[in-house]
DNA sequence: CTATTATATGCACACACATGCACATGTCAA
DNA sequence: TTGACATGTGCATGTGTGTGCATATAATAG
């Protein structure tokens, strides 16, 4: 049974661990991106931009892949798009990851019997 | 004091956002080597590497780069090599996201006042 | 000692993607 | 309508890295 209970641990994980998720948290100036937004409060490219090194239409596209991803969301405000990381969103996501892990743990924890 | 707290937060959400980590994390392929750890249990890299379709020399590096972020620990077996998942390890990781996202959400949350 | 097996590494290649420029689209001011 | 500004997109380029083959290193079996 063991063997069956580490399978339904694993696609519960797998599941959980969202890649595209996590390829939105990997890249270095994306979290600057994500720095400058914390800082600001909702705001819109410009702004965010100009706390970056990097060019005004990467900026736009970081944070299109954020709100792809369930990390931000964004309204129009006459010309300027204002953008807003959705935290709750953020933190559903790594607590389904947490759940899933705390789960794992039994099985993988250094120190515990393979009893298989 | 808002905008304080507001890079406060930002330096502590960047701080438990660890790039490196996450990265090990968005790749399916080495999520798909996780998923083989945890249904085999320690297990050395041919057995893993027998659950994906990926060269045994790249599953090799698929686990070298979760031993190194923390994701797995290794230990040596005659002339195998015992890979396992720090289940506690990851685990203590994506707690501290978690507590520095829950520390954002009062000031990212959608719908919350941005008061400054 | 020799052969076989397990793992890791050097190397070359392919692909994903971040980056910046130029330009198109859309919106407001006059 | 015209001009100025904010944003998004097409395109070309560079970089990072996943991938597989060949090979090196280590270790056991005979």
């Amino acid at each position: 049974m063991t063997a069956t209970n580490r399978a339904i641990t694993a696609d519960a994980c797998l599941r959980a661990l969202d890649a595209e998720f996590f390829k939105a948290l990997c890249e270095p100036s994306r979290l600057e991106v994500i720095r400058a937004m914390i800082k600001l409060g909702p705001a819109d490219v410009g702004d965010i931009a100009g706390q970056t090194p990097q060019d005004r239409s990467v900026v736009s596209r970081h944070l299109q892949v954020l709100q792809r991803e369930g990390l931000a969301i964004s309204h129009k405000e006459g010309r300027h798009m204002i953008y807003q990381l959705d935290g709750p969103a953020i933190l559903e996501k790594l607590c389904c990851a947490v759940a899933a892990v705390e789960a794992l743990v039994p099985l993988c924890c250094p120190g515990t019997k393979t009893t298989e």
